[in-house]
DNA sequence: ACGCAATTGGGTAATTCGGGGC
DNA sequence: CGTGTCCGAATTACCCAATTGC
């Protein structure tokens, strides 16, 4: 059987992710555009974001970020 | 190497394209009806997309437009 | 021919977007 | 600097009944 890397992410919507980490969904919108939480795009502009990559978020675990 | 347009493509039916996006069902059809995604048509008139221009779109690729 | 889930269409709430200011 | 809030405009979600797919 195939090793499948798995194309199917599950996604939230900016208000789910909100309610997860007790913010305002603008604040999710501004962490996006700061690039510390990566988004995908509906084709209507709203985003949509990683539940895996929340998920890691929320359980403390560091993100790979830019060496400084 | 030529790069060849596959002649049969894999078709995605409107509630596979919303789960995939984390949309309603009905936000695909807006977003066919508006152009913004090209679609087949049943002879019943249910619509069917082409699941490479889904994956392209939620990769964030920009779809070749038509030049006018 | 029948059943059932999915899709279609319209209409109306609820979210989200972006910018700006505190 | 980060967050919450106000605003208007755009996008999306849920409601219904009828049709289609398999």
């Amino acid at each position: 059987m195939t090793v499948k890397p798995a194309p199917n992410e599950n996604l939230l919507t900016p208000s789910e992710v909100a309610t997860l980490f007790r913010v305002d969904p603008k604040t999710v919108t501004r962490w996006a555009k700061s690039g510390k939480l990566s988004s995908i795009r509906t084709l209507g502009g709203h985003r949509r974001y990683l539940e895996s990559e929340v998920q890691a978020l929320l359980s403390g675990v560091p993100q790979p970020r830019h060496a400084h």
